[in-house]
DNA sequence: GTGAAAGCGCTAACAT
DNA sequence: ATGTTAGCGCTTTCAC
């Protein structure tokens, strides 16, 4: 009550002034009381903490930046408009990021990178930390600026520059796991069906997929299928399967939207997925998974986990212990009906 | 070539200073050549102008802020980890908020309240000059406090306190459109399948689909079918809405999910869409729309305009022109083939 | 037309 | 144990 008519009215933020006055000391001594630096006896500390609780005091970090030449903040520039890839990157960065009490800046380049030397700019002249760039594809891009005065760590796609921080995702890995899923239960005659051949991460699951089809003494049934990252391609590159290849029992698809489009294709075919035909998707998009027929199994690169080891190795780079070169994260299989 | 090795060893940043120092003037005078204050002989300037090039200066805005008490900065909380809601929300808020050369801080509340009082104590600190808020329901929220030193405008959650200024979709207006646009490619039979009734958005929608049929004499075929926002509940709603009201001739969707597993749920049961059913989505999820069968037409809400009329209504209450109040933003329809 | 000096809010070094 | 001073990088009076 007392203080409701008081906080109406609430107009500047209290200083140090304020809290040194209140407390009868001088802004030294608040300070050092505060972060309990320098030496002072419990009372004083006790009343220049309570002083600062009562006018709801807080530092500014404007002026310690100012002071430190640190500002707790990084700049996150994603290249896509967050997109499916660059939101759990992003989610992971703000979760290591949290724990060191930074904050991140967003900017968006949408893949322009007139737009990008701007959002550079402005980071630099805010003089942020650190720099994460997140990309929407594990295409390796250009590096932002080869001289730079602060550290920068590339995530989901790498940097072109293999001295460079990257975190990446094990695309062969990923298309490992799928293929052991499906040998493991029992599939012989496997198919890849995928995106453009233009992408890096088509072109690696597809390599990644023979390898360790060639590690069962298999091989792929037919040429993998190249296509684009849709349903429509999907439903049709399965048609278009059973007819050159009639007899396979699976298919692995370069990602969650086409091996939806193949398992709509392949049961309206007439096949019984998975009794028949057992089917592994790539990326773990839960909405589009799990609304499958029948619920799709797939692997999830582990995007957040992406995220979290740039926030730490930007972190660990702010403090004075880079780790340049390409850091690789495992992805996991999500096993569901399929 | 002269300067790439001199740039190898680029240490610090430039400041006032140097640029002062190598213009032969005094920090004072680079300070008004550069921003175009004071009265200088345009020699001068140039010559400024020249040695801020030479050393790459440009001002940090740490100090900058320290001095003006503005930090061109502004927060934006969101309550769900960036969804399907706020990320179109996010992109238009840093377009608007980019022309007013503002960065944006990203927070993550989680939908934690303690959470949400962290980044908001945060975001005080860094004296931001606003902030924005943004949710992933439009169910109206608590407001983030009631003794603000900054502006605050909440994104597609209105907040419950009228006062507040809230940026909100039409929701009764976009089922207004979807009806409308069913009765005119000649629908008389419409029902309607949603999600939880707990959501405000769901029972929005179903009051302002009813309200639109009564102002064409129709009314609702069958009550509104509430149920989950996933394809399981669409396809098994249409099954049942076939049993209980067999001659529809059109169906309204809460969203796009829904719409989704209703087109699959109707193909299924042997209908054509669009011959015999014509059937409306919201939400316009692309991926999702588009790879629909058939692709499916839905109402756009208009997300990015919110968040752009959120960033313009934020920077306008940074100026000192607050605009209180719900401020409505229109969707729209977006024709496919359904 | 230009320079010198003060000050934004804080902290670190040095006095007392 | 506490107070005083200087200075982070910039802008803004106010002298000259």
């Amino acid at each position: 009550m007392t203080d409701s008519t008081a906080s109406r009215a609430m107009t500047r933020r209290a200083g140090i002034a304020d809290v040194a006055a209140l407390a009868g000391v001088s802004p030294g001594t608040v300070s050092k009381a505060l972060n309990g630096r320098g030496s002072l006896r419990e009372e004083t500390r006790a009343r220049v903490r309570a002083a600062a609780d009562e006018l709801g005091f807080s530092p500014s970090t404007v002026a310690r930046s100012l002071l430190s030449g640190r500002t707790f903040t990084v700049g996150i520039i994603t290249t896509d408009s967050y997109g499916r890839f660059s939101i759990p990157v992003m989610r992971g960065v703000e979760d290591s990021l949290g724990v060191g009490e930074m904050d991140a800046f967003l900017c968006d380049s949408r893949d322009d990178p007139i737009r990008e030397r701007h959002h550079l700019r402005k980071l630099l002249d805010r003089q942020v930390d650190g720099i994460i760039v997140a990309g929407r594809r594990t295409d390796a891009r250009r590096p932002l600026s080869d001289d730079l005065p602060v550290p920068v760590v590339y995530a989901f796609a790498r940097s072109t520059d293999p001295q460079d921080c990257s975190v990446v995702s094990d695309e062969r890995g990923a298309a490992r796991l799928a293929i052991e899923h499906l040998v493991k239960t029992g599939r012989r005659r496997i198919a890849h069906i995928t995106g453009p051949q233009s992408h890096a991460s088509a072109r690696e699951r597809a390599a990644g997929a023979a390898e360790a089809l060639a590690e069962f003494g298999l091989e792929l049934a037919g040429d993998p299928l190249f296509g684009g990252w849709t349903e429509v391609w999907g439903r049709f590159a399965a048609a278009q399967l059973l007819r050159s290849v009639p007899d396979i029992d699976g298919v692995f698809c370069g990602n969650d939207v086409v091996a939806r489009g193949v398992a709509d294709g392949l049961r309206e075919s007439g096949l019984n997925l998975p009794e028949q035909v057992g089917l592994v998707g790539t990326d773990n998009w839960a909405v589009l998974a799990e609304a499958a027929r029948p619920p799709l199994t797939t692997v999830d690169l582990g995007l957040e986990e992406i995220g979290r080891r740039a926030g730490d190795l930007l972190l660990a780079a702010i403090d004075g212990n880079p780790a340049p070169g390409t850091h690789v994260v495992h992805g996991h299989l999500v096993v569901r009906e399929s």
